[in-house]
DNA sequence: GATAAATAATTGCCTTGACAACTATTGCTG
DNA sequence: CAGCAATAGTTGTCAAGGCAATTATTTATC
């Protein structure tokens, strides 16, 4: 059931499409599986809040390479849940650093797994070299559609 | 300015993500460029029905693997703009066809040049091997992450 | 040290897409 | 052929994200 590159027109942008709805897909349905009701866009900022520590909502916004104004009202909900706290800097008055709170980092913990899965899953039957040379080819594809045209 | 996938962590997930967003951005960013106001899905449904040729909303839909009823509207935008026709099927009067018009027809040849473009530029500085590999590895990725999980 | 430019976060507005409900028509099954 | 399930397309509703404008504060400049 898999399908043959030489007889298939290689459309990258379809595929790398559809690679990420399922990736999102994926994570979203483990994550419900497990009792959670999150979003993977909530997942993402939950795992780098985890796995960085405490950062303004700027710095999140740019790591997730992701809007600050979709950011703050994800935020909101994700405070509301408890999930974290944002916490004005001290000293910058513009700035807040936004934390994990006990209960948002026992779930980061949890939805870390879940994540590990689908990664997994992902690449199944590919050998660690194959894995490297496909992040060495999407590397420079990023860094390619990254130039100014 | 490349990145090193030896003392990088392996973010599939983020990597296929910005990907994704960068062919969207670069695309339509070409086709401003050329004079086309047109969006990433409205680009890949007058190519689609450029190169496939008449078909009805819900084949269309499921080739794009795109909602049906965003199609709707997005099909509502690009008739408006005298693109494209919807016909009723003479054999089953639930069904339509949905046909370019010739004003669709020219401005389809027109925007496949830009998506070529971008995906050049993607590919720039791979070989042949490294393509087929790389087309080879992520139908393998969509593969694994199709199956129910 | 006053003023202008830059930065941080938020808000409002708008577009896109997902999903479920709805209508019209067709096909199936007894 | 009557009734019922399936299908085609559309619509309403909602959530997510992009973008520009806004407010508050800080930094740079003269």
């Amino acid at each position: 059931m898999s399908v043959n590159p030489a007889t298939t027109p290689f459309q990258l942008c379809s595929l790398i499409g559809r690679i990420r709805n399922e990736l999102h897909a994926n994570i979203e349905q483990e994550l419900t599986r497990q009792g959670f009701e999150l979003g993977f866009t909530q997942y993402v900022a939950l795992k780098k809040l985890g796995t960085e520590g405490p950062m303004t909502p700027g710095e999140l916004a740019r790591l997730l390479h992701h809007n600050p104004g979709a950011l703050t009202r994800l935020l909101d909900k994700l405070e509301q849940q408890n999930y974290l706290r944002r916490v004005p800097d001290p000293a910058d008055r513009r700035a807040l650093r936004i934390e994990l709170t006990p209960s948002g980092r026992t779930l980061w913990k949890r939805i870390n797994a879940c994540g590990e899965r689908v990664a997994q899953r992902a690449l199944d039957h590919s050998t660690d070299k194959e894995r490297t040379q496909l992040q060495t080819l999407l590397n420079r594809v990023l860094e390619n559609l990254r130039q100014p045209a």
